[in-house]
DNA sequence: TGCAGATAATACTAACCGGTATTTTTTATG
DNA sequence: CATAAAAAATACCGGTTAGTATTATCTGCA
């Protein structure tokens, strides 16, 4: 029962990784089986087809991280204007896993898969929406913490910021250089600041 | 010499609309074809290969209508931050053509192929430079005039806008429907006025 | 009108795709 | 240690892909 799981884990993992570079279309389930070392029938036993392992791969890999890296840092600290620049600057420039070159993960997804395909859709849907619902909470208590002002919607706040945070990532993609994060960075700054 | 010229035009428009909607990948050549009614030694012979007419219709047919709906527009008000939310209200809310489920061409486009296919990254970020470009000059003209600030930096705003912009476009496709766009637009009058 | 070069039609290929059927090996448990 | 079920290996298939080679038809111009 334990190696199993573990066989299937590591399909998750490397085909995320692969898909992560090179998209959901363009990554075959042979890439997939080469990269792993994992047989056909390996892959056919833990998967009905390559779309069931692409959600997945949503739901077992990109959730939890989605929580670790999106959601837990939104909640670790009182001051919501201080909060949501410390995530989206250590997203842009610190984080190791999410390179440049090949954009936000979610994104990606969505780009390719939405809206042919609707299983992806609504799954990818739940994890933005979870992202959206985290920051709001946080805006709206920081309204009540008396950092940010009362007349500020958090629900318009927060799509105008998590829209800028995918977008400047797709800038990235184009420019391959953690350069244009810097003037994104600044100026989200200054709007942070016009809400206090 | 001018009927091939049109039978090359219609292969182009025909085929972008169909990976607007479809995907680049996922726009099989005999799907253009088929949509067509070109036959396949008209298609090679007007195109070496598929990635040489996607090139064709990022320049041939993109190019032109960023100029029409993204550019001209900025250029033909005196209050950039008049002309810009003008500009994006239409974008997301009046435009026919740009479809919510669909996204926007360009960033699919850039989703899609960067950072794996040089060619196409190279010629969609001139595209983006150049609606950058232009929106930058707005602002500054703007900062001239007194309708902004002066200790704006107009580089980093339009980074923030033009990635805002893309963004709330892929909020769109996720949830297949212009509401999303209103609180969007709400915010970024906010912003905007917080410029001036 | 004739005819050469520009367009287009047809038939084909080799590689690759996701998926399946069958057999073999491994693993947990009595 | 025997055994049944779980897990994995192997070989194969039909369909689709981008692209090509060859042949046919048009079109503009002398």
């Amino acid at each position: 029962m334990k190696k199993a799981e573990a066989t299937r884990l590591h399909i998750l993992q490397k085909a995320f990784e692969l898909i992560y570079v090179k998209g959901y279309q363009t990554t075959s389930v042979d890439d997939i089986l080469a990269t792993t070392q994992v047989t056909k029938g390996a892959f056919y036993y833990h998967f009905k087809n390559k779309d069931e392992m692409g959600i997945a791969i949503i739901n077992e890999i990109m959730k939890p991280s989605l929580i670790n890296s999106f959601i837990v840092p939104l909640q670790q600290q009182e001051n919501p204007v201080e909060a949501i620049w410390q995530l989206i600057h250590h997203l842009l420039m610190k984080n190791e896993f999410l390179k440049v070159a090949y954009g936000c993960p979610a994104a990606n997804f969505t780009y390719e898969m939405t809206p042919w395909n609707s299983d992806f859709t609504q799954v990818l849907d739940e994890l933005a929406r979870q992202w959206e619902k985290v920051m709001i909470q946080t805006i709206e208590r920081g309204k009540k913490n008396k950092y940010i002002r009362k007349d500020v919607n958090a629900r318009q706040v927060t799509l105008f910021i998590i829209s800028g945070y995918w977008g400047i990532r797709n800038f990235g993609k184009l420019e391959n250089s953690r350069s244009v994060y810097l003037p994104y960075l600044k100026e989200l700054k200054n709007y942070l600041h016009s809400l206090t």
